[in-house]
DNA sequence: CGGCATCCCCGCAGATACTG
DNA sequence: CAGTATCTGCGGGGATGCCG
């Protein structure tokens, strides 16, 4: 099931692009950076729509920089969707996607490994 | 360095070390870098002593330089074990130790999300 | 308020060569 | 074969300032 056999990676047809591999390196292309990870947690157990402001406050301490580019990043892969509020001041509020939301069950068991582990570990 | 401060830390109950926050910002810091957790999951599922050499090729293609500082940093918070035999040609194995075993289910789950979801995912 | 633009630092990570 | 040393770059990511 969750075996990879990457050594011998059968040549796959085709011009496969880069996820040929472990899906392990996949994901890390996915979600690299020190604030994915927390920022698509954040939008997943939220669960309705946030504002940039709000989020950025859950998220602390991301630069707005940081922030808007990996919203961007994860908009683009429909991990998230934006939508901007033409008033006065602006307002632009984040929802994680359906597929985004489908994450949900992985990362809930990272923060609980993360949890029961963290005394543990040496940092 | 990440320290800054704790904007809103919500008070959790009982003796409070360094993981106050979202334990997905220690997740990260934990395994941080683009190789971290193809090394990690591969040792996992190997679940047996592997020579240097050997992990090398599997998680190809990272430089041993890196391979090296990884697996040291693991060692140091109790993720793998270290063997060296004083032989010639040298050998030294790594192994994923108990703790390190109890990863296997929150990796597997990453993993399949993401061959499932890998083909919907605009790269 | 949201989000670009700019400047800049530092550490991840690659390439290469050398040692026991 | 495993590991160290050195050089180098690239980009993540922080700080600050301006704009609609």
């Amino acid at each position: 099931m969750a075996q990879a056999k990457a050594i011998e990676a059968p040549p796959v047809e085709g011009g496969n692009n880069a996820t040929d591999r472990c899906p392990m390196i996949d994901f890390v292309n996915l979600v690299s950076g020190k604030w994915a990870i927390p920022i698509l947690y954040r939008l997943i157990v939220t669960g309705c729509p946030i504002r940039f402001g709000e989020l950025q406050r859950a998220v602390a301490p991301i630069t707005q920089k940081e922030l808007t580019r990996q919203l961007r990043l994860f908009e683009h892969r429909g991990l998230v969707y934006r939508k901007v509020y033409a008033e006065m001041p602006p307002r632009v509020e984040y929802e994680i996607t359906p597929m985004g939301r489908t994450l949900r069950g992985t990362l809930d068991s990272l923060a609980d490994w993360m949890r029961v582990n963290a005394s543990h570990l040496i940092t």
